[in-house]
RNA sequence: CGGGGAGUGGCUCAGCCUGGUAGAGCACCUGGUUCGGGACCAGGGGGUCGGAGGUUCAAAUCCUCUCUCCCCGACCA
C-alpha cells in the first residue's frame, strides 16, 4: 500500500522563480522532478512512476514490431568519425577523454552503434528486415536548455532503427513505426498531429513528426483548417494567389532608376509606385563548403532571391543547398561580393554556378514564387540605384529554383485551397527514412537474392519519453495543478480521508484502498495528519486523475469521487467502489 | 556565442542606491487548541548573503575578477 505519509512527495506551495512554462512549474511543485544543473534533472518518486508507465506503453507497442536492445551511452570517437558525425555534431556533443587520453563521447543517438552491430552480424537478405530499438539516456549539450523538461541536455529516448534490403522494405518498416507511434500516443492520451517534416541533411527521403500543439512548444506547424494537410513550418508549402506582372518599361531591357536612400523594399516600391509583390528581395549568405575529404574549411557565397513580401526560411535555404550550413553575409563580405552596400543588391552581372556540383562559382537560389515572373524591380548592385524590367532566366541565370519562403497563417492550402493556420507545438516523436547514409559510410553489407553485395537501407525512429509527460501536462492544467490520463499518471486514484484521527474515516479509507488495490488499481492513500484543505490542494496539484474523498458521508455508506479534469463530483457507494472504478477505468473488460 | 536579468535559511523575497556586522512570509521542530479547500496561539532550530581578491576602522551593501542559474536571440540528427 502506498501511504503518502511514508513517501517522499515534496510538494511546493510556490513555483520556483526560474520556472516559466506550466509543465516546468508543476513538475517541480508537484515533487515530480528537481533540477541538478542547467538542463539536467532528477526524477523523484511520482515523476519516475509516471515515466515508467509511459515507457511501459512504449515498450509494449514496440515489442509488437521490433526487438529491444540496450546499447552503451559511452562511445569511442572512431565510430562517430566513420559516419562523419564527430565533426558534424560540433559543440552539441558531449566529449570526454578516458585515462589513456582516448577521445570518447556521450551518445546523442545510436545510428553508429546500431550500424556497427549490423555490419558485423548481418550477412544475408534472409536476415532482413530487422527492427531494433532501445530506451536509453541521450546526451546533447544544448546551447540553451530551457522550459523544464522540454529542452534538456540529458533525456530518455526510445530510439529504433530498421534495416531492410530495399526501399519497398523500408516503406513497410516505416509504416509499422507510423502505426505503432499512433498507438503509443493514443494510449498515452495525447492529442497530437502528424506533420510532414524535412528530413534534414542526412539524405533522408521521407519524414514525419508527431507534434502536440502547445504554446510552450518550440516548433511551428502548419495545418489546414479544411483538409488533413499538416507540415512543419520548415517544410510547409502553400498556394499563392497569382500576381500580375508590371508592364515592361521602355525597351523591356533592365532599366536603371535612381533610388536615393531607398534601402528597403517598402521604400523602393512606394517610391516607384509598385507593390512589394513585384520586387525581388535579395539575401546574401555564406555557405559552409568544407571538404568532407580533407576537412578544409571553405565558404561560398549563396544568394537567395524571394518575392519582396516574402520571408526566407533558413532551414529551407539549407535544405536547398543539400544540407550545407549557412550564415548571413557580413557587411564587408557583401560589399566585396556585390560591389554595393546592402539595400541595392541584385543578381545581375554575376556569373552563377550552373548547378550545385559546380563548386567554384557562387550559388543563386531563386524562390519558386519568382519562377515565370517578369519585369520585376530589384537592386542594381550600385548604391542608390535599382533596376526595372528584371526577368529571371533572362537577366540572370538561377543555379536552381527552390522553395525558400516561409508560409504564413491565412494562406491557401496547396492541397484543397482551405485556410492554413500556424501553431506552436512540441515534437514528441520523429520517424524518418535514413536511406544508405550509415550503412554505406560504415560498411554494412549483405548479399541480396542474386548474391550481390548491397548496403541495407535504414530508417530511424525516436520518441522523447519525458516530452510525452511534459506535453500531457501542457495540455491539461489549470491554476491549481495538472491532471494526467490514468494510463500515464503515477497513480490512478488518490484516496483522501478528510481526518485521519477519525477512526471511522481512516479505517474506511484503508478498506477502500485495500479493495481497489486487490482489484488491480494503482492507488495512493493520503494518510497524512493534515487538514483537509492542505490535502485537497495537494490532490489538485499532483496529476492523479481521480480522487476519492472519504468524509462525512461514510455514515451514509458513500464517498465522493472527484474527477480532476472537470472537477465533477459524484457520490459512490463504498460497498461498490471497485465496480464504480471498473466501469470508469476498465470499461473494455 | 550575442543581449538582458538574478544569486541573501528548504521555498518566495526584502535589505544593497546612502557601508555599522542579517530580516519577513511560507516550510521545519516542541506543546496546546483545531479539522471539507494551503488554521491559530506559545516557544524553538536553521543563513560561509554564490566564490575569490580588493577598498575601508568596518562590506550582503562599494570596486575587480570569477562561477552558476534564468529569459530573449543565434543554434537544434
Amino acid at each position: 500500500m502506498h501511504r503518502w505519509s511514508e513517501l517522499f512527495i515534496p510538494t511546493l506551495r510556490e513555483a520556483p522563480a526560474d520556472a516559466e512554462v506550466a509543465s516546468h512549474k508543476f513538475l517541480v511543485r508537484s515533487g515530480y522532478i528537481r533540477q541538478l544543473s542547467a538542463g539536467v534533472y532528477s526524477y523523484l518518486f511520482l515523476g519516475q512512476r509516471s515515466l515508467n508507465k509511459i515507457m511501459g506503453i512504449v515498450r509494449q507497442e514496440m515489442d509488437k514490431i521490433g526487438q529491444e536492445f540496450f546499447l552503451p551511452a559511452l562511445h569511442p570517437r572512431e565510430l562517430w568519425e566513420e559516419s562523419g558525425r564527430w565533426s558534424v555534431m560540433g559543440d552539441n556533443m558531449f566529449r570526454l577523454k578516458d585515462r589513456k587520453g582516448t577521445d570518447m563521447c556521450l551518445g546523442m543517438t545510436h545510428e553508429e552503434v546500431m550500424t556497427s552491430i549490423a555490419r558485423k552480424e548481418l550477412r544475408s537478405y534472409k536476415q532482413l528486415p530487422q527492427i531494433w530499438y532501445q530506451i536509453q539516456t541521450k546526451f546533447r549539450d544544448e546551447a540553451r536548455p530551457k522550459a523544464g523538461l522540454l529542452r534538456v541536455r540529458q533525456f530518455t529516448m526510445k530510439d529504433a532503427y530498421s534495416f531492410d534490403i530495399d526501399a519497398a522494405g523500408l516503406d513497410v518498416s516505416y509504416l509499422k513505426h507510423y502505426d505503432a507511434y499512433c498507438r503509443i500516443f493514443d494510449r498515452c492520451g495525447l492529442k497530437y498531429v502528424v506533420v510532414e517534416a524535412h528530413s534534414g541533411a542526412m539524405g533522408g527521403s521521407q519524414s514525419h513528426e508527431f507534434m502536440v500543439r502547445t504554446p510552450a512548444g518550440e516548433d511551428q506547424i502548419v495545418g489546414c483548417e479544411s483538409c488533413s494537410y499538416a507540415a512543419n513550418l520548415e517544410k510547409a508549402t502553400s498556394k499563392l494567389a497569382p500576381v500580375e506582372d508590371l508592364a515592361a518599361a521602355g525597351d523591356g531591357r533592365p532599366l536603371e532608376v535612381h533610388t536615393p536612400n531607398m534601402k528597403t523594399i517598402e521604400d523602393v516600391s512606394k517610391f516607384l509606385g509598385t507593390s512589394p509583390k513585384n520586387n525581388i528581395k535579395t539575401l546574401a549568405y555564406m555557405a559552409d563548403e568544407t571538404d568532407p575529404e580533407n576537412g578544409k574549411a571553405k565558404l561560398r557565397a549563396v544568394v537567395a532571391l524571394l518575392r519582396g513580401d516574402h520571408q526566407l526560411h533558413e532551414t529551407k535555404l539549407s535544405s536547398a543547398l543539400a544540407g550545407r550550413q549557412t550564415r548571413p553575409m557580413q557587411e564587408e563580405e557583401i560589399k566585396r561580393f556585390f560591389g554595393s552596400p546592402a539595400g541595392y543588391l541584385g543578381a545581375t552581372g554575376i556569373e552563377w554556378a550552373k548547378d550545385l556540383g559546380d563548386r567554384e562559382r557562387p550559388v543563386l537560389l531563386v524562390d519558386k514564387a519568382l519562377e515565370g515572373r517578369a519585369n520585376l524591380v530589384g537592386g542594381a548592385n550600385k548604391e542608390g540605384y535599382h533596376l526595372k524590367n528584371l526577368t529571371p532566366g533572362r537577366d540572370f541565370q538561377p543555379t536552381i529554383y527552390a522553395d525558400l519562403r516561409t508560409v504564413t497563417a491565412g494562406e491557401d492550402c496547396s492541397n484543397c485551397g482551405g485556410r492554413l493556420r500556424i501553431d506552436t507545438a512540441v515534437e514528441v516523436g520523429h520517424i524518418f527514412k535514413l536511406g544508405y547514409k550509415y550503412s554505406e559510410s560504415m560498411g554494412a553489407r549483405v548479399l541480396d537474392r542474386n548474391g550481390k553485395e548491397v548496403a541495407p537501407i535504414m530508417g530511424s525512429y525516436g520518441i522523447g519519453i519525458e516530452r510525452i509527460l511534459t506535453a500531457a501536462i501542457e495540455q491539461s492544467n489549470d491554476e491549481n495543478g495538472f491532471w494526467l490520463p490514468p494510463q500515464i499518471a503515477p497513480f490512478e486514484i488518490l484516496v483522501t480521508p478528510t481526518n485521519m484521527k477519525d477512526d471511522i474515516l481512516s479505517s474506511t479509507a484503508l478498506d477502500i484502498v485495500r479493495r481497489l488495490e486487490a482489484a488491480g488499481f494503482e492507488v495512493l492513500l493520503d494518510d497524512r495528519d493534515e487538514r483537509p484543505g492542505v490535502k485537497f490542494k495537494d490532490a489538485d496539484l499532483v496529476g492523479i486523475p481521480f480522487r476519492v474523498t472519504v468524509g462525512k458521508k461514510v455514515t451514509e455508506g458513500t464517498v465522493e469521487v472527484v474527477r480532476r479534469s472537470t472537477r465533477e463530483i459524484q457520490d459512490a457507494s463504498i460497498a461498490a467502489i471497485t465496480e464504480y472504478f471498473e466501469k470508469l477505468l476498465r470499461p473494455s473488460r
